[in-house]
DNA sequence: TACTCGGTCACT
DNA sequence: CAGTGACCG
């Protein structure tokens, strides 16, 4: 026992976690203060039974009204109670304005230390170090503490004010001390959010995570739990085992049954050997530990969620049970989900990575429990994109079935990321500085870096799609038709091949890089627009500050030509029918040598259109804007070296409506050549001042961003279930630039992202066949036929666009200070930039600035490092909560 | 025929 | 790593 013991002052933790009284109500409350005072709950919009509770206000508690009711039940047991109904957009719940509320108290409470956002109404605080300084200033004189903390309890002193205030002041041991230091904190924490926020909510402080959040729910509302180290044993002796953290599941029970426990102090008599031996080392000793009331779980750093989900559930005979209809849901998801991405790159400068579909369904009507499965593919920002790879995922699970039931739909966007991952982009161009010689580029090229080897191109592939227009059919959720919208989509691709150049020229070219830099009017555009510069030394690129809302573009390709691939796909969209035949009985879909041919077809190579929507684009909102030969959208950017010119505008005819958008001079003028470039689309703001640099916006469409690696592992990934559909909708850069993410790092993975997710569509066999057939067996048909098929694109692709390229007039490259992308240039000095001037750049560069910094450091001070890191981390989320609490 | 709609984490 | 499942509220 005495190891587990806290031995040593350095690692007691003052840990407080804080809870939300009845979250949602209070924000509604605070809506509408008609209800304050007055029985109120929160129900989610269903009309069965008059919804679901998902908050109840303490009023409507005292009459009974408990969380799992049903609206109706809430109404029986208080005839009075006011049920409000979540908001709701695209036929479900939104919980936006409960997520803004959260993050408003979270800008508050992450003021005084170290904050874990735990949820949309918990947080968790590590006070140890605010702790240890008000140490010093704990009053000695209980009439100087906070009126809030006069609330306190203190588990295992009487429940009585002016006891747990003598508590307070009065302790000697310097754990309690501590504690006492951060209840006085929390007190005053909590009531910064009742005055600026005017939320009440509850807390518990303690010396770890698991007490603290035990604590915070002993005392409710608007009161504070404190728990002393002594008072565990005799809080854990009743407390039943399901109260605790993780405990309150499957594992609790298992517990309760097998070993017949039923409180905390039950477990905490069950010796060690016996907890592994039942549940393994790790939960083992896991189980060991926090029956001892011993918790090692970090507070972490983070105010962000981790991901973005939206879902909603089909019940009972509101199951889905077609494509039209799941396609229907899977746009209203994609609504949500791109809405609040493009949210969280404006706000925080991050972006998903990973788009996830997760899907419930039966095969029968009558089956009991659904089956869930969840499908993933990288991300693509933009509601048709999302929409499309969405139900593209979705399709695919639903391909073997001959009937379906989906009871559940969710989209969810994860991997989020706020900086690039590596460092590559900023100390490649940091090392370019005439004069200066950068700290980064010592120490050798990052070799080991993928981002800055990619950069250097050994083979760049520039791709740009022509999609076709796929049938959509949306069911009309109200009249019950289904109609037909216009869906870009998909797209063939073309490649070329534009540099070449193995590891030998690789490694000459990471030491001594040189970037070419082509005037452009869109250049031109960005520096003027981006206003003066501040002053002088390095350069970096961001972009113009000029906000971008109103319409959005996004470059896609398109032809205004139905392939009969494309045809079938609308088939298929709008004759669920179909799902899980063979398509024996549309030529298009029996083998995908035969679809490959079709979309690598003539027709599927023409044009590059450029479609705008609105922020709120909805179905059918958008139009076909412009279209644009391919040749046009190469236009100028000749050479054949990767890193060659600008998109020239003059090429680029844009025309019709996005033109004469009300839009000031920002939109308008970037849209005139942002047809063919990478013109960030929904969001502006950030790509333009943000990214820059590593998705080279605004020109040199041929630089690092598209190069790839072309390791060749193809064979593997083949096989990994997904299928050529020869579609890209966009270009690789424009599509990087919406994404935020790295360059596929072989050929196979750019098909990937390009490839929609397998289909239904089989093989010629039938349906009985492959239930006779091996699933290895048929597997690798599928993947051969796969291979045949992309290695007809790929001859094809190089040819084409090698063509083209050749005929590009060559571009006048100057070699100047090494810029990537366009934009403002930022001048400063990295190593010793000031912090104002740091707050002033785009969040991408700060980070991309600090990574250099601590990339510096690393080198020299190991461990100093590790203290910047942190250091910066709180840096940058300042904006955010700067933003927030305005 | 109904605990929604979010989230996080660990395992494999 | 993609996918599943446990757990929380």
């Amino acid at each position: 026992m005495a190891r587990y013991q806290f031995s040593d002052h350095a690692e007691l933790r003052a840990v407080s976690h804080i809870d939300m009284d009845c979250f949602y109500v209070q924000v509604e409350q605070r809506r509408n203060p008609e209800l304050k005072g007055k029985p109120t709950a929160v129900v989610q919009y269903n009309p069965w039974k008059g919804g679901g509770l998902i908050a109840v206000g303490y009023e409507a508690r005292a009459r009974g009204v408990k969380k799992q009711m049903r609206g109706d039940d809430a109404r029986e047991h208080c005839p009075d109670i006011n049920l409000v109904t979540v908001p709701t957009a695209h036929g479900k719940a939104d919980l936006t304005i409960y997520r803004e509320a959260g993050a408003e108290v979270v800008s508050i409470l992450s003021r005084k230390g170290r904050c874990e956002r735990a949820s949309i109404d918990e947080v968790y605080l590590d006070l140890t170090e605010a702790a240890k300084e008000r140490m010093a200033h704990v009053p000695t004189n209980r009439d100087d503490l906070h009126a809030e903390a006069q609330k306190s309890h203190v588990l295992g002193v009487t429940p009585n004010v002016s006891d747990a205030s003598s508590w307070l002041v009065s302790r000697t041991e310097y754990s309690e001390q501590l504690l006492a230091a951060a209840a006085l904190i929390v007190a005053e924490l909590r009531e910064a959010v009742r005055m600026e926020a005017r939320f009440s909510c509850s807390a518990g402080v303690a010396h770890n995570k698991m007490l603290a959040k035990l604590a915070s729910n002993m005392h409710k509302p608007a009161q504070q739990t404190l728990v002393p180290l002594a008072a565990v044993p005799g809080l854990f002796e009743e407390l039943p085992l399901k109260k605790l953290r993780q405990l309150g599941g499957k594992l609790g029970a298992s517990l309760e049954n097998q070993l017949g426990l039923n409180t905390a102090g039950d477990l905490m008599r069950v010796p060690l050997e016996r907890l592994q031996d039942m549940h393994g080392k790790n939960v083992g000793m896991w189980l060991f530990r926090i029956s001892r009331g011993l918790d090692d779980d970090p507070v972490n750093d983070r105010v962000l969620p981790k991901s973005h989900g939206c879902s909603k559930t089909f019940p009972g005979r509101n199951a889905l049970a077609d494509l039209p209809a799941v396609r229907h849901w899977v746009r209203q998801l994609a609504l949500e989900l791109d809405q609040r991405l493009e949210t969280d790159a404006e706000q925080n400068g991050r972006f998903a990575r990973l788009l996830v579909a997760s899907v419930s369904y039966h095969t029968e009507p009558t089956l009991a429990s659904p089956h869930g499965v969840s499908k993933s593919c990288p991300i693509a920002y933009g509601v048709d994109r999302i929409t499309a790879d969405a139900f593209g995922l979705v399709r695919r699970v639903l391909s073997d079935c001959q009937a379906f039931y989906v009871t559940s739909m969710g989209l969810s966007a994860t991997n989020l990321q706020a900086t690039p991952e590596k460092t590559a982009s900023i100390t490649t161009f940091l090392r370019k500085v005439p004069g200066k010689q950068s700290a980064a580029s010592d120490g050798g090229a990052p070799t080991g870096s993928e981002t800055t080897d990619r950069g250097e191109g050994e083979t760049a592939l520039d791709e740009e799609g022509n999609g076709g227009l796929r049938g959509q059919v949306a069911a009309d959720e109200k009249e019950g038709t289904a109609q037909i919208e216009g869906e870009r989509g998909g797209g063939s691709g073309e490649y070329a091949e534009t540099s070449t150049g193995g590891e030998a020229r690789r490694k000459t070219e990471v030491g001594a890089r040189k970037v070419k830099r082509q005037r452009s009017p869109l250049r031109d555009w960005l520096a003027a627009a981006s206003g003066p510069r501040p002053a002088s030394k390095v350069i970096s690129t961001g972009g113009s500050e000029g906000k971008g809302k109103g319409l959005e573009r996004e470059v896609l390709a398109g032809t205004a030509t139905q392939s009969d691939a494309l045809k079938a796909e609308g088939r298929a969209a709008s004759e669920p029918a179909e799902c899980g035949r063979t398509g024996a009985d549309d030529p298009a879909l029996q083998s995908e040598e035969l679809r490959g041919d079709e979309i690598d077809g003539q027709h599927a190579l023409e044009g590059v259109s450029c479609v705008e929507r609105g922020p709120d684009s909805t179905v059918g909102e958008e139009c076909e804007d412009v279209q644009l030969t391919l040749e046009e959208w190469i236009g100028d950017r000749g050479g054949t070296d990767s890193r060659s010119a600008a998109a020239d505008p003059e090429h680029a005819s844009c025309e019709g409506r996005g033109r004469t958008s009300e839009n000031e001079k920002g939109a308008a003028s970037s849209a005139e050549v942002a047809g063919v470039t990478a013109e960030p689309t929904g969001l502006s703001d950030l790509a333009k001042s943000g990214h820059a640099d590593r998705l080279d916006l605004g020109g040199e469409l041929g630089e690092g961003n598209v190069a790839i690696e072309d390791r060749n592992n193809g064979e593997e990934k083949a096989d990994s279930g997904f299928e050529w559909k020869g579609a890209l909708a966009e270009t690789a850069t424009a599509r990087q630039v919406r994404n935020r993410v790295e360059a596929p790092k072989s050929l196979e993975a750019l098909w990937q992202k390009a490839a929609v997710p397998k289909t239904d569509v089989q093989s010629e066999r039938t349906v009985e066949d492959q239930a006779g057939a091996s699933r290895e067996g048929r597997r690798s048909t599928q993947s051969k036929t796969r291979k045949r098929s992309l290695d007809g694109h790929v001859a094809d692709a190089k040819e084409k666009l090698q063509k083209l390229w050749s005929k590009a007039p060559s571009a006048k490259d100057e070699t100047g200070p090494a810029e990537v992308g366009s934009g403002i240039t930022y001048e400063f000095d990295w190593q010793e930039v000031d912090q104002s001037t740091l707050d002033e750049l785009p969040l991408a560069i700060q980070a991309e600035i600090r990574a250099a910094q601590r990339l510096q450091m690393q080198r020299q001070q190991p461990k100093a490092a590790k203290k910047l890191e942190k250091a910066q981390h709180a840096q940058s989320i300042k904006p955010f909560f700067q933003r927030k609490s305005r």
